[in-house]
DNA sequence: CTTGTGCTATAGTTTCTTTCTATGTTTGTG
DNA sequence: CACAAACATAGAAAGAAACTATAGCACAAG
């Protein structure tokens, strides 16, 4: 039993001759009736009798059908999941990654990226970077986003490391330098982030090799609410260039920072799994868009 | 596509190995590495990664694997299927049939034929002559056992006459005759069934033809209702062997009636319909039941 | 009654697929 | 470094599936 007898008896059920069916399937009529055939001698009963030089299908016919046609239905379903899988149509991924991303860019890059992909399943896991120590070992996810420092233990990394940038508030006397340096900031309110994030000592050093007063206003956990202090005119600060793109056309006046403060990311994937296509395309995605924001010093937009 | 593609990324699956799935297959390693590398080229995408020597399964093939399963259950059931539509033991038959054989008669015949067919349906149309009328033109049954007289249209029939025997009341004074004639029954209480039935004409003209007196106490409509009243000793009757054989063993005294009373029954078949292995069968064991009738006088019990 | 049409089945041939055995390659192990 | 275990490849043989050509059968039309 295989799938062209089966999709012959169904033609010869559909079209009433072995000539119709052979017709449908392309093929001679006499294959098409070998097909049938060697199906019923394989079975072991007749599907059809040879009454008035025509078939008539027989009620043991009519019973098998049932079988015959949920199968030939699932096979077609098979080769439609098969075909949307080569053409990376069919997935998922799971993406891991901290708040701050995940709340404007990573949105903007997995929609871009399942635009014409509408059987692919995303699942974005938003942990703090505390959380996120523990989530890797787990291994339920694909891809994670991760911010320095973490402990990366049975993964493979790739660094990306992004130069800060300045943000004021709109209307702030610094708004028309195009650059400025910790010199500029002496003794102006601070937003920070909290000691802990990899940018506090850079940002101390900087100010401290420059002689600058690093007056501190407010200290909070996220770039998210450092850029909302800063939109609300509490005071100027240091932003990643992701947070820093999302409001540079409006509410903050973004400018390079004279002071190089890393930023650093990386992606993160689980070691010794293999990597879908689709997740490696994503993976491909992601970093075209690393590179070019490490270029141009902000996300663009991508589609 | 073909089945044992999908069977052997099944063993692949399973075992872990295109060696294991080769030996669960009764196949050479090589042609199942061959069954797997034609899949795959077929598909347009990888299932496996060779990757130190051994084969993993790639989120491709995970992603396909819940089509595959499917599509082989089905097949699976389908041959299961097939082989119990070969073996007689899946199918359905609709018997009409008139309601005094349906008593008792046909639920021993179809029982009996159905041991060992756990998977075959029977469906009963119990109809009275006249509405049996309107049954056969729906072709709404595979087989239908009909009293005469009735009209035949479009129907294959093969016709059974059977003697109607004599029935007594338990410790009739006639009881211990082996035979009854008209003549013994000359003013004797008589239950008979109504003048439309085909055995009343017929009666009547043996009393004529013996110069008896034909001495209707009761008519009723069925030979069930004809039993009951001989049974509660309202009078003596004609029975047909069927129903006589019911009670034949408890309830009434049966015996040989001397004149020949025809009771007709036919098998009927709608035109032009092929008829299922199972159906000739049980077509067969009726004939055979309906032969052994007439040749001992009395149904005897058939498994 | 003959002929033509439409269908199915069979025969013979060719091509493709499946399977085998034999052998090579890679990887891990003692 | 040799050996075992696994997968892949090559070449040959068997099998399946396709084709063309042809025969048989039933029905309708002339």
């Amino acid at each position: 039993m295989n799938f062209r007898q089966l999709e012959c008896f169904r033609q010869v059920l559909a079209t009433g001759t072995v000539t119709g069916a052979a017709k449908a399937m392309g093929i001679s009529q006499p294959s098409a009736s070998i097909l049938v055939a060697n199906l019923e001698r394989e079975l072991g009963f007749a599907l059809f009798r040879r009454v008035n030089g025509r078939l008539s299908a027989t009620p043991e016919a009519q019973y098998l059908w049932r079988d015959v046609e949920r199968t030939l239905e699932s096979v077609e379903l098979t080769t439609q999941r098969a075909r949307q899988i080569r053409d990376q149509q069919f997935g998922n991924l799971v993406v891991a990654t901290y708040p701050d991303i995940a709340v404007d860019f990573l949105p903007r890059i997995v929609s871009g990226f399942r635009a014409g992909r509408p059987d692919l399943q995303v699942r974005i896991l938003a942990r703090r970077s505390q959380m996120m120590q523990g989530l890797l070992p787990t291994q339920l996810y694909d891809l994670a986003i991760v911010e320095w420092p973490i402990e990366l233990v049975s993964v493979e990394v790739e660094e990306f490391v992004f130069p800060c940038v300045c943000g004021l508030p709109e209307g702030h006397a610094l708004a028309d330098r195009p650059s400025i340096g910790p010199a500029d900031l002496d003794g102006e309110p601070f937003v920070s982030l909290l000691p802990e994030h990899m940018i506090y000592p850079q940002t101390e050093s900087a100010f401290a090799a420059h002689g600058a007063f690093w007056n501190i206003a407010i200290e909070t956990q996220t770039m998210e609410s450092v850029s909302a202090f800063i939109r609300h005119g509490a005071g100027v600060g240091l932003l990643d260039p992701f947070t820093a793109q999302r409001y540079s056309r409006g509410g903050i006046v973004v400018r390079r920072f004279d002071a190089a403060i890393s930023y650093r990311i990386a992606m993160v994937f689980p070691r010794d799994r293999l990597r879908s296509a689709i997740l490696s395309s994503f993976a491909d995605k992601l970093r075209a868009v690393f590179e070019s924001v490490k270029r141009t010093g902000c996300p663009q937009a991508h589609s």
